[in-house]
RNA sequence: GGCCGAUUCGUCUAGCGGUUAGGACAUCGCCCUUUCACGGCGGUAACACGGGUUCGAUUCCCGUAUCGGUCACCA
């Protein structure tokens, strides 16, 4: 019964991995890493039609840089290689062909427009449900109601077939949710599902069980979505005979729109301005390029803090969590029920504080490249002395270059409103008093001295400092506001400072 | 529409029969500051509705409403 804790993130490599399969693969990486046990990484690639190249690198790269490391499964390997499902296939036809031979599943030679016909007829009908199930199989091309003769006919003429479930009339399933509780669902309203499709894979049904009992998961923690066809997932492991190993499940709430209904889409995104992807993906066919979280500047760090507290909390009032703190506390039972709206300023406010407790060294070469690339000429010192005076105000790190803007920048124009304002005699005394002191000034240019030699200077001219700080700082930057003035001028130089202090006399009279 | 699930401040949530219903984001105000931010402090703001059960319901039960998911040879 005590089983060692197994859990598996199995997406489908149909293009890049959704920020709530993120999530999903977080919450089974904590429930792994919290009870000691293995994280499996499988891939279910089963849908042809739906194969995107370089999704499943994709999947790759984004659990590595949020952090979660795959014990066993596509990629590191394992003792149930192969992990990626299309190479599984003959796994999947024994255990199908189990179930023919054992009469709980039959062959189906329906055609698409055959079922679109009964679905139409049964709408039109009035029916409850417009499935294929105990009562409506009767009345379709299959193996319960053909000869066998006809069917092993068209199998040997190689007419396209597919192996369906024979689900029970009437029969209680219940499963008990390791979030939700006890579900129970009524066989009549789980349809015959198509376990083996005409191109000999198995559909998402047959193949996570068979791999689920194969890989030995204990645990299975995937999102709401997987709820309606759970029960039928409890038919298959009791058909198969492994309902005594049947994993427990766990079924995670949504992350839905920031506004209006729905489920989280694409098209939020765009419309919000913000990232849904944890990379940035850029479409092989459209060649459209997607943001990504990464791409927009959000750390792996705070995008992990705010996915796992989407949706879970510990009952504490602890905010900021690394992995190891999520890890010690997370716990399953505490997941929330319902749907979760996606809020993006809550990311942003989690990036600023990871952000501000990055070492200045950290956010150095973010600075360092942009302003290169605007052509500034800027020493990996220099941009460290930058980082650590603005990193405090920003949300992302490329925001300490915009912000360091009137440090690169000597002032071209003065802001009118501060010019009328705090541009009057004192303030012009003031900075060539100041302009002088510095000119005779020869100790080390730093933010310390320049503030004495500045407080000397105002003392003995006679000017109150209070009163013409923010002119000093229209004649250094040209705007009433920013980051402390002295760092500012430490950070710029003496020379640059004495120039920019030059010019705005001159040019503001 | 059938089935399943959910419902506490605008948002994420704590609560698991008796609380001034707590925290965080956002918002507003104050303080700090040479300014703007940051930060600190504080304010506004919620138990969907109706019945029960109970001495007492946000909490338990039943309806209603609303929201979500799902009804494919997609996962």
């Amino acid at each position: 019964m005590s089983r060692p804790v197994r859990v598996r993130f199995a997406p489908s490599p149909t293009g890049p991995l959704h920020i709530g399969g993120v999530r999903t693969a977080l919450y089974n990486y904590l429930f792994a890493r919290k009870m000691g046990g293995k994280m499996l990484l499988r891939i279910e690639d089963t849908d042809q039609n739906r194969f995107v190249p370089g999704a499943e690198e994709y999947i790759q790269e984004a659990l590595k840089w949020i952090g979660i490391e795959i014990d066993e499964g596509q990629g590191p390997g394992g003792p149930h290689a192969p992990y990626r499902q299309s190479e599984r296939k003959e796994i999947y036809q024994k255990e199908a062909q189990r179930l023919i031979d054992e009469g709980k599943a039959y062959y189906a030679f329906d055609t698409a427009e055959e079922l679109d016909a009964m679905r139409k007829r049964l709408e039109e009908a009035n029916a409850p449900a417009a499935q294929y199930n105990a009562i409506t199989r009767m009345q379709m091309r299959n193996s319960l109601t053909m000869k066998p003769e006809e069917v092993k006919a068209r199998m040997d003429a190689g007419d396209p077939f597919v192996i369906r479930l024979k689900t029970p009339r009437k029969e209680e399933v219940r499963l008990n949710d390791l979030i939700r509780g006890w579900v129970n669902v009524h066989s009549s309203a789980i349809d015959d599902k198509v376990l083996l499709k005409s191109d000999g894979l198995p559909t998402y049904h047959l193949a996570n069980i068979v791999d689920d009992h194969l890989m030995e998961i204990t645990h299975v923690i995937r999102g709401e979505e997987w709820l309606p066809s759970a029960p039928l997932h409890v038919l298959l492991y009791r058909y198969l005979g492994w309902e005594d190993t049947m994993p427990q499940f766990a079924h995670l709430p949504l992350l839905l729109k920031p506004e209006g209904n729905g489920k989280l889409s694409k098209r939020d995104a765009d419309l919000g301005g913000f990232p849904i992807f944890p990379l940035q993906w850029t479409d092989p066919v459209t060649g459209v390029t997607a943001r990504g979280f990464r791409e927009d500047g959000y750390l792996p760090e705070a995008t992990i803090n705010f996915l796992a507290l989407l949706g879970w909390n510990p009952g504490t009032e602890q905010e900021l969590f690394t992995m190891d703190e999520l890890i010690a506390s997370f716990d399953l039972t505490q997941v929330h029920k319902a749907g979760a709206r996606f809020d993006i300023q809550k990311a942003q406010w989690f990036n600023h504080q990871y952000i501000r407790l990055q070492p200045d060294a950290a956010l150095a070469p973010t600075v360092q490249q942009q302003a290169e690339a605007d052509g500034f000429n800027c020493s990996l010192e220099k941009a460290e002395k930058i980082a650590a005076l603005l990193k405090g105000r920003v949300n992302f790190a490329h925001e300490i270059f915009t912000e360091a803007g009137t440090i690169f920048n000597a002032p071209t124009t003065y802001d009118e409103a501060i010019v009328t304002a705090k541009w009057n005699d004192d303030a012009k005394k003031a900075v060539a008093v100041f302009r002088d002191a510095l000119q005779m000034f020869n100790g080390a240019f730093m933010a310390d001295e320049i503030k004495h030699t500045l407080g000397d200077a105002m003392q003995q001219a006679g000017i109150k400092q209070g009163k013409i700080m923010q002119a000093m700082r229209l004649a250094l930057t040209g705007s009433g506001a920013g980051p402390d003035l002295m760092l500012t001028m430490e950070i710029i130089g003496k020379e640059e400072t004495l120039a920019r202090l030059e010019k705005a006399l001159t040019t503001l009279g």
